[in-house]
DNA sequence: ATTTAAACGAGACGGTACGTCACGTCTTCTG
DNA sequence: CAGAAGACGTGACGTACCGTCTCGTTTAAAT
């Protein structure tokens, strides 16, 4: 049984192709002029597209730039992600690899500054965060999860520990600085956030 | 030997009243609208203010906030700050009462509203970052650094602790799921981030 | 075959209930307020309509004015002029005539004003002096062309007579001290003109 | 005896070098920038003076203009006009080379483009006008009179010609045709305009 | 010659209007 | 009927001038 809605566009005669083209726009856009000049009106124009269209399935320049990443993180084709953080044993060198990988995302201003795009529009828009929450942070947050589950059961990581809070232990300090540039964003600084993090949250 | 410039205002005469008025405004019409709608025209209306008086003092929106932000800071008599956080010798108790008044501050929209306000023009604007980074973050950042060094010279902290990782390590993730939304703000979750990071700070 | 321009509006889009509403305001406004007070601001909120409206369609305000009165000049119903002045074969009758005529109208404020505004407007602005000599002064001056042209054939005037000149000998006094407020327009003062405007136009 | 009224400055005190500076920067920049873009601020720069040092002594724009041109006409050092129209015993000659002379300061940018800022300001502010007509055209258009008295007591003229009728038929189409440019302005078209208007005026 | 009150230059101020940009809605025409 | 095109009402932008109002600083008359 369907839900029969009023002013629902009917998705199944959207057009792929201008989908396509609006959510590249965005982000290209996005990594060209930063969050500041990004308009939905340059965003039409680059993708060859009328504005109504962005309207019409998205309800916010902040949504098209999340649905940028969702479709980049899917994979151009479709694909699905990595679906795991590594895993060799060694917590911490696999960790320092990934947020080693992370710091160099962060300093490409071809991601960074979309990236920084999204990031303002999440923390200025409660409903496009609980979005973020649940569909770009959340599915990247159980990866993280599962790694750090695998620690905590094979003893590197304290029983006790709450993965949500080790999560944010190790991740939290980067982003932060990242994105207020209150610090310079080296190897090191990721090594040493890394075990920092880990020290405190072995078992004792 | 000063380096006269053209086209700067003459800083002497300029009135403190309407300094005052415009930074109050800004402050608490970030407070009651939000990032998205705090306009220029709207402080400058509030403050009963021409608008020319704000672009002719400050180069951006964020600016202004960030002077409300400053004259709060250093108290609306021109007194100085805290100057200190707490010092009882137990670290963790200190740490988890500085977190948990921040975390009520966050929670408050009254403050956090301004807050986002400039956090998100900071995100965005690396110009105003190296004045937040010089003069908001870098003083308060100074406090916490006393703090540690005492707590590092009387052997809490591990001799090689990096003063800033450490800061990072505790107010970052803090910060970090404040700003975006990620997970709720609770005393326990101030409490198990001190308990983490200082498990990871201390020495072997 | 059309040359094609960029960031031409497409004038088959235009709405025409806002077109209306923009030239009434403006004619009413300049009547109201006089030249010096009348803004694009006041026409657009008068009107009910965005400034780029006006922006879009009207190089200048003056243009504005100036169509307001192409518009009366052609009716509010699309039809023609005059189209001719009286003919009763008295030339100075009929020219007296239109000129008290012409003088009640630069007596009443509600027509004298706007038609100041545009007549200064068109002083300041050669582009669209060229206009209004070309659209509006234009098809005037071929009315009271035809008339002259008549009165000449007819012997009433000088067979070499420059009808412009003639034109001008009649109007142009008129309408000089009404701009200037030299000396009161009187029907006497009116009379005058003709009386020796003909005079000196007639055969010797 | 005295009547002493409240904030009028005391005129003996008045700098004549920066009164001069005043007329002279406006004078000049109205030729130079045009009606449209001469700014009190701009006169005042220009001059370099305060600009309430403008507002102190003019009510106006238009009133600086004005005293420009009064400064002009009275000469530089104070000297008086040149008095009265040639008076050859040719009235039409002389006419005609006055109206030529006339036509030709019209002709150069640099005395018609203040003249026009001067006509434009005195059309659009009544106040300005009646201290236009008393202070400037009043004694130019009595030099005229006098002129055209002499020439009616000679018979040239018929004895019932209002003499500011006559001023006006011969001037008014003139300046009509330059301030609107609705036609060129020729040494032919100022002679048929005093052959007509005299042709007009003489005894029948 | 010194005092002193004004006029002065400078320019910050509260405003108004400018002309532009982008917003989100709407209407028209095309594929 | 989705989409491209783009005109519309709205509102904020950053700028230019308005006319008023202090500020020191000349400067010329009255001491």
């Amino acid at each position: 049984m369907t839900t029969p809605r009023s002013k629902v566009p009917n998705a199944a005669r959207r057009s792929q192709s201008s989908r396509r083209a609006i959510l590249t726009a965005a982000f290209d856009l996005a990594g060209e002029l930063g969050y500041g000049r990004l308009s939905i009106e340059a965003i039409a124009a680059r993708a060859g597209v009328g504005k109504q269209t962005i309207y019409r399935w998205w309800p916010s320049k902040g949504a098209v730039l999340f649905d940028a990443f969702l479709m980049l993180s899917e994979g151009p084709e479709g694909e699905a992600e990595p679906a795991a953080l590594p895993d060799t044993g060694d917590l911490a060198a696999d960790l320092k690899a990934v947020l080693r990988a992370t710091l160099t995302e962060l300093t490409d201003p071809r991601i960074s500054e979309p990236m920084r795009a999204l990031t303002i529009e999440v923390a200025g828009d409660p409903e496009l965060a609980a979005l973020y929450a649940e569909r770009l942070d959340g599915p990247v947050r159980e990866i993280k999860r599962r790694r750090l589950r695998v620690a905590r059961e094979s003893g590197q990581l304290s029983p006790d520990v709450d993965l949500d809070v080790a999560i944010d232990s190790i991740w939290g300090p980067l982003l932060n600085r990242w994105l207020l540039r209150t610090g310079p964003l080296t190897p090191e600084y990721a090594d040493a956030l890394v075990d920092t993090a880990l020290r405190g949250l072995r078992p004792t």
